[in-house]
DNA sequence: AAATAATATTTACCATGGTAAATAAAACCA
DNA sequence: TGGTTTTATTTACCATGGTAAATATTATTT
C-alpha cells in the first residue's frame, strides 16, 4: 500500500479516481527527485527548463518564443529569468528595431551548468518500466487528457 | 500533437522521459481542472482535501492526524486551516489534557458545501479511459514510483 | 526538582503557478 | 497627424509547496 492511497481508500471508490490521485501523487514524486537532482546546482526545474529551451534554440530568442516553449504559464518567465542573469547562466538584449521585444541567450557559464547536470535518480526511476510500458503510459495519458 | 510534446521532441528522445514530462503536464491539466470546478465555492483544493479528511474522520481530530492523511507536506496546514476558518468551515479547539495538541472539526456550513461540490468535469475526463485502463494506469504508476 | 529532550503546532522565508493589471512601444485607422 | 488597438513584457497580488526555525507544552532523565 502506497503512501497516498491510505486517505483514498477512505474516501473514494473508483479506479478513475484513485488514478488521478495516483497521477497527482506520481507527479509530485517525480518534481521532488527533480529538484533534489537539481540541488547542487542551485537552480529550480523551470529554470533549468529554460537554460534548455535556450540551448535548443542555439541562438537568442524573444521571451514570448521562451514563454511559448515552457509548459507552464507566462509572466512568471520573467522573475525565472532575472535570477538566471543573477547567476550569469543567461544574457538579456532588447531589439533594437522593435524597442518591446526582449532577446535572451544563454552563457557559456550556463551551457557548462547543462553539461554537468545528470537527473540519475529520476533515470533510474522512469527505467523500472519497461519501453513498452512506458509506450503505454503515454498512451493511457494521452487518452486521458484528449 | 499535444501542446506539451513540442518542447519534448527538441530535446528529448526515450519512451520514458516523455512519459514522465506528460505525466508532470497530465497532473496539472486535473490540478487545473480541479480547480476550477471548486471555483465557484471559493475554496483551493488543498483546502477541499482538509474538508474531505473531516468529513471521512466523523469527529474532531488532531491537526497531526490531519498532516498525516494529507498528500502534501506539513506546516501549511496551519494556513489552510485559518482559511478555512475565516469562512467557517471548520472549528479548532485546543485540547485540555494536553494543551500542545489542536482538534480541528468540520462544521455543518463545510458539510453542506461538500455536498454541493461535484467534479463533473474531472469525471467526465477520467472517464475516456475503461475500468480496466484506469487499472493498468495505476498499476504502472505504482510500478514507476516503488 | 531542574535541566534536557521530545512532541505538536505555528511562523517565517523563499520559490513557484496563475490571473489580472500596468507599461511601453508599434501598428492601424479615420 | 492624432487617437485607438494590438503586441511584448513586466509588475503586482494571492495561494501554494517546502525547509527550517521558533514556540509552547509535556515527558524524561539525572
Amino acid at each position: 500500500m502506497t503512501e497516498f492511497s491510505k486517505e483514498v481508500n477512505t474516501v473514494f471508490d473508483s479506479q478513475h479516481l484513485k488514478a488521478v490521485l495516483n497521477l497527482k501523487y506520481t507527479a509530485n514524486f517525480f518534481s521532488a527527485l527533480g529538484n533534489k537532482e537539481l540541488e547542487p546546482y542551485q537552480i529550480s526545474t523551470p529554470q533549468y527548463n529554460i537554460l534548455r529551451i535556450l540551448r535548443g534554440a542555439k541562438k537568442p530568442i524573444t521571451m514570448k518564443l521562451v514563454k511559448e516553449r515552457m509548459i507552464e504559464k507566462s509572466p512568471n518567465t520573467t522573475r525565472l529569468t532575472d535570477k538566471l542573469l543573477d547567476k550569469e547562466l543567461i544574457e538579456r538584449v532588447r531589439c533594437k528595431e522593435d524597442r518591446r521585444v526582449v532577446y535572451v541567450s544563454i552563457t557559456e557559464k550556463g551551457l557548462q551548468l547543462l553539461e554537468k547536470v545528470s537527473f540519475n535518480k529520476t533515470m533510474e526511476q522512469i527505467e523500472r518500466l519497461t519501453e513498452e510500458e512506458a509506450s503505454q503510459l503515454c498512451y493511457l495519458l494521452d487518452k486521458i487528457r484528449n
